[in-house]
DNA sequence: TGTACATCAGTGAACGCGCGTTCACTGATGTAC
DNA sequence: TGTACATCAGTGAACGCGCGTTCACTGATGTAC
């Protein structure tokens, strides 16, 4: 008998389940990836370390949940602001997404870098991420659907084109969040992600403690740079 | 009677001490640098493990060796493109030393994240590795010296002025590199060293596994895109 | 409504692992007179 | 040139640590007739 929908069995298993996790990101915040221990948890729980073997297959896949959830997370932080922004420019509503893109990171540091920090060796986030990865980049597609982009990208953009035309999932992908998306929404989307990918890791890596600027006024000039190569209004 | 000058043994000393980093280096390279255990360096070099207590302090001594290293080497490996293209325009001067820096990263990943990846909680670099990092960004002052930079990166010139006007270590480190340095060139430099991390660690991580593009073309969209802002030749 | 059975959560003991580091020591190498 | 001594490299044993994971088990909870 596989545990019935609503029972009250399954129920209490997801709770504690969501327990666990909870316990996971807690120690994730504190000491990184490598600092969350199965054995803690459990003591933590007021559990003996075999029993969380019945909700998680092991320290991998517990892992796996964190991550899936942390980009279910970010995609919800960002699509919120997209949403937030709807009526405004281009230009506004990528300024928006990208302080709510920085925020997000800002919070919890050491969940953006279970997302996007070191790998550790030996492990491979499971298939399904990239989805959620590219879930969270969606809503900036939208931003850079019919820009005007200056020759510079123009590599770029051209590369993304025959990507898009090369696998349908990326048509698809597109599709759902830019309508008339191209090569360049897909090239600006991009592009946005490793700008502030390059600023926020730095930050929250403490890369910038003793330079004398505001991260905040750095991202604002990525955002907005990358709006006059792309022909934002 | 501290070790003779060139004397044998400081000879020796010196020699087991680079063999240790070397075979520290290759256990980085395969496994990150949470991989690097003083047990199995022992061993590779023949060594009992507190052998190795003669040479370095402990684990974190040696970590501490290896970032050494690794921004000397950098710096040594941005430097060298720098000399290599001084004739050249600064827009040319650019993309040659931000092309030595992507390979000096992609010929080392995990050397690479080292120094700009997640950081080990509960360790903390030595305080002049700040020197050596500015060191390896020097050369990108000098590129951006007297650029007209467009308003959208004004706030941050202006944040790079008075931070070099405040702390006279900066005034410094520009004077070195860029005799008539100004904000400027402190801010094109950072913003180039963010673009740039961006990018390189993405790709270094493999976070572009299934994407479309060539990292490298990306990357130079990111120079060119950098140099129209701050108004290069 | 009661009973027999399957399913589940959780336990305690144990395995095996590699790690950093300290300590008292031995023997070789260099140094000073 | 020889001798006494200080300094160094290196050893082996040991400490203490926490970890992930497996296993056989007990008792409670749910389910089917």
């Amino acid at each position: 008998m596989t545990p019935t929908e609503g029972g009250l069995r399954a129920r209490y298993r997801e709770q504690t389940r969501a327990e666990i996790k909870e316990i996971a990101l807690r120690q994730l915040a504190e000491g990184g990836l490598a600092a969350i221990a199965l054995t803690r948890i459990a003591k933590e729980l007021g559990l003996s370390g075999p029993a969380l073997y019945r909700y998680f297959a092991g320290r991998d896949d517990l892992a796996d949940a964190l991550i899936r959830d942390a980009y279910d997370d970010l995609a919800a932080a960002v699509g919120r602001a997209a949403e937030g922004a709807a009526g405004l420019t281009p230009r506004e509503r990528l300024r928006a997404m990208g302080v709510a893109y920085r925020a997000w990171a800002l919070s919890q540091p050491q969940r953006y870098l279970l997302l996007f920090g070191s790998p550790l060796p030996g492990y491979t986030a499971p298939p399904d991420t990239l989805l959620r990865a590219r879930a969270a980049l969606g809503p900036f597609l939208s931003v850079f659907e019919g820009g005007r982009p200056r020759p510079a990208v123009a590599p770029v953009v051209q590369q993304m084109e025959a990507w898009e035309r090369r696998d349908p999932r990326v048509a698809g992908w597109v599709a759902e969040y830019a309508a008339g998306g191209d090569g360049c929404a897909v090239a600006g989307a991009v592009m946005a992600w490793t700008r502030m990918h390059g600023v926020i890791s730095l930050e929250v890596e403490g890369q910038f403690t003793g330079m004398g600027h505001d991260p905040r006024a750095l991202l604002d000039a990525e955002v907005d740079t990358l709006a006059e190569t792309f022909g934002l209004g």
